[in-house]
DNA sequence: GATGAATGAGGCTTCATTCAT
DNA sequence: AATGAATGAAGCCTCATTCAT
């Protein structure tokens, strides 16, 4: 096994998330369309060629781009929740700061809901896979901790219980408003949060 | 004044306005790179020359078209926030559902939120634009509600409001399901916005 | 009616033509996907563009100018079979030479042989396009001279009177070592064609 | 020697031929312009790069193809010849039959004449080849049975007599009957053959 | 001998923009 | 005001060819 071999077998394995990478940071920079796919492989450090090599069309490298990004969110997040200990208003408060840091901190979520909004129409079926993947496993393991605090005399069986969408709405804000404003206009994510929770959770909790 | 000339003199006026029109629906169709000033030309019954005569450039056409389709929100709110009558929950409510309504319910807002997020890195005035026009005067009017709520001993002074951005978060929640999911997963608005309302004035209102 | 607009006009009409005639040069010289349409275009003295807002595709240009060079020989065909006089003898002879020298002798026809026999495949109705205007009237004008023939006892009642394609197989001969030779080997075409012409007769004529 | 290498041996000999013969199928499907060495490579179980161990370039592998399928028509025409006996009518129908089922029958020879119709101009020293390997010894052939039919007092000095290529000329043209038209649409060749050689015969024999 | 990753020139096609009428 | 023919820059994609392994 000479260290050539090797060499070559890492590049050819390694090439598509190389490109992929790449790919990501000048969708982000562009847009879709404004995008070159000529621009991703000088990024890459290829050439154009090398990308239909690995890859149909300049939509599918798009494709390939979201998933390969958005890979291994799911694992955290099961990791995470179970993991959560004490009463239920503490786990709540726990995940909300878990999740939205990831939904309203993470550049690369954050710009992957920008593409999402902005191409959804063009690739329904990714939106559809990130649905699955992202925003159903999240509201649920919401809609458990909400259900349970409430069976457990925590919560308040009030209707916000059967929306656990609300409770991530904060933290979608934010991501909006990141993306819209940039660094233009800043919200204070430490604050909003808390001021989030508190509100949440004076609503939900009985007293 | 022959009835043709009077004709004719409407046409001339109304024309940039059925050219931009025009454009919402073909940039909501395809996003804007991908929509051709000629099928823009073409939905509005005239020729790709004739935009021109109007606007300098696609671009043009692009930002004027947002202008256009944004205009008279705040006339509204104002109006409507100035008719308020009754407890500062009361007043609250109602602008929640006021608001809500526009956001989630209304097609044009929630397709120039879409542009917004997707375009809003290549036209920052745009998004800064909006955000003086909608943005603020509708958080200040909620800022304000809130503010009063609590010197009326009505509300809780909780940090929550001083982000009265919080308030309309479950809306936007809402604004961009339909714009990922349009009909394919929906959520009932009503029901959504009763239980949002609910926890919130929980949350906020002092027992 | 200023002569501008007449030249315009005329431009407008004469393009595709133009087009048409520079498409047949180019293809002729390279074949058909060797041929660039921006050579095609630079011969035709306008550019790359202009092609497409006549003609949506290569393939289209490819075909519309097989017809465009194609039109306008059964008008001839039938005129000159209509102006036929004398004997039978007399008037297939008259008819070979004068189908001899339309499908050995012209250019545009050869070429298009050329075309039809090497994109064939790819273009299958412009090959039964060319049978029903070609070669179907052509056949149909020889079967019809054979069998009056035959009638009036001139000709011999022949199996081969029944293959009119026959009589026209020693064009095609010519045709195709054109195409083949070019001007490195020469056939005498009127020489070949007396002397197709006596052999067929000879086999045909009662004596 | 073990078996494996056998092989193996046998293997590397045929490699050439048995991507010609790949690339004859796949230039038949596709043209030379629109056939990839790709696929020919794929067709002939290897890969691109194995190619280009054998064969120069594309131009070397098609011009390689057309000798290899060209191959071994010149002993059999000779075999043949010097097998003929009788008179010299029954010797040259028997020729045109031989000929005839060659030229017109045989899909190999038709998709050859194929390609030299179609990138003759591009490789006009293979056509040349051909004509040398193929056409001249074929027209000699004829040649030779007709002056000698002629000495023998069989045939009639016609001016046909000196142009050979006549009799081939039907069997050329059920070839460009089928290369143009395929199944779509046919013509009996048996038929057809008897016809022409009834024809010819009574052109030529004297009575 | 054979592989297949990588290259890059080249062509088709699109479309924003111009301008003569 | 409006038309629409014409332009030409630009980008996607293909594929013959190379070369390290």
């Amino acid at each position: 096994m000479a260290p050539k071999t090797k060499k070559q077998t890492r590049r050819k394995t390694e090439r598509p998330a190389e490109i992929l990478d790449a790919a990501f940071e000048e969708f982000v920079r562009n847009g879709y369309a404004a995008t070159r796919l000529e621009d991703v492989a000088a990024r890459a450090g290829v050439t154009k060629g090398t990308i239909y090599f690995y890859f149909e069309t300049k939509e599918r490298v798009f494709e390939e781009m979201i998933r390969h990004t958005a890979q291994a969110f799911l694992p955290d997040l099961e990791g995470y929740v179970s993991g959560l200990k004490g009463s239920y208003t503490a786990r709540l408060r726990d995940l909300i700061v878990f999740v939205y840091r990831r939904i309203a901190d993470d550049r690369v979520s954050r710009e992957t809901l920008r593409f999402l909004i902005a191409e959804g129409t063009r690739f329904p079926d990714l939106v559809d896979r990130h649905y699955e993947e992202f925003v159903r496993p999240m509201i649920e393991q919401f809609q458990n901790i909400l259900e349970a605090g409430v069976a457990a005399g925590e919560f308040r069986a009030s209707p916000a219980t059967t929306f656990a969408e609300i409770v991530m709405s904060p933290a979608l804000l934010l991501s909006l408003w990141s993306l819209l404003f940039g660094s233009r206009k800043t919200i204070d994510i430490a604050d909003f949060t808390e001021a989030s929770i508190d509100l949440l959770l004076r609503g939900l909790v009985l007293s």
